[in-house]
DNA sequence: TGACTATATTCCTGTTAAAGTATGTAGATT
DNA sequence: AATCTACATACTTTAACAGGAATATAGTCA
């Protein structure tokens, strides 16, 4: 039952909030870090987890990490994804996240941004 | 986050089959136990994670606990339970679940079954 | 090469949980 | 009252996991 390993993944908040951002965009850890208000060690390990499962895919550029939802989903996965979108539409912990990602998106494309440059990870994706 | 007492019980293949049966029927602990072919011991304590959590309600009867879906249900939980019900459909273990479930209401109900009388946990709901 | 940045891994600790064995209990039956 | 049935709980063992502290590593840049 590969279901219980996507329950496995979704039972734990700081991967729900994972997931949750990276069903809107791709993002390297530090980027994580940031958004969730958490130590990097706990973020790598999650994100570790996650990637074991096959529930997230990596890819490097520079001295970055992005990662990604899997580019091949089953139809389990998606169905779920879908559904914990649904959910986190009315969780104020979500939307919080949701705020402060776009912010850090505003904040890392405009023209002077930190990472205004070529090395942006909100334009490798 | 309540969504994530909810996965924590989704984690579990047990639970997994037990939560699926429930949204055919209830169920008495001993259907359980026929039904999935596992231990009183730890059908009944999947039960109680599962009741400790509210995903299930209990009701006595006679000897029996039946067990069911909660009667009012979050949203959240709403929609994870019928995205379980659509990925259910196409595994092989909870097909051979659901066929088990069908035969054994079968049995209970026909007019000279074990459970044909008026203690049969399918017509008390 | 050496320093720096982003990320991963190892080690440790406490917690939760899964499964089995044995035992307890509430209600029904005799 | 004694027994039976259906179920629950306590206890034990083992394993998984979460979090923090410290350390390691891979790539970059000067």
């Amino acid at each position: 039952m590969e279901l219980v390993q996507i329950y496995q993944c979704f039972c734990d908040p700081t991967r729900l909030r994972i997931l949750h951002l990276l069903t809107q965009t791709s993002l390297c850890v530090c980027h994580f870090q940031e958004v969730l208000d958490e130590p990097q060690v706990k973020i790598s390990k999650h994100l570790a987890y996650l990637r074991a499962r096959d529930l997230v895919e990596t890819k490097r550029s520079g001295n970055w990490i992005i990662y990604s939802l899997p580019s091949r989903r089953s139809a389990e996965l998606e169905l779920n994804l879908q559904c914990l979108q649904d959910c986190t539409v009315t969780d104020p912990v979500f939307r919080k996240d949701q705020q402060r990602l776009t912010r850090l998106q505003a904040k890392c494309c405009e023209p002077a941004g930190v990472f205004a440059k070529e090395s942006n990870p909100f334009k490798i994706q």
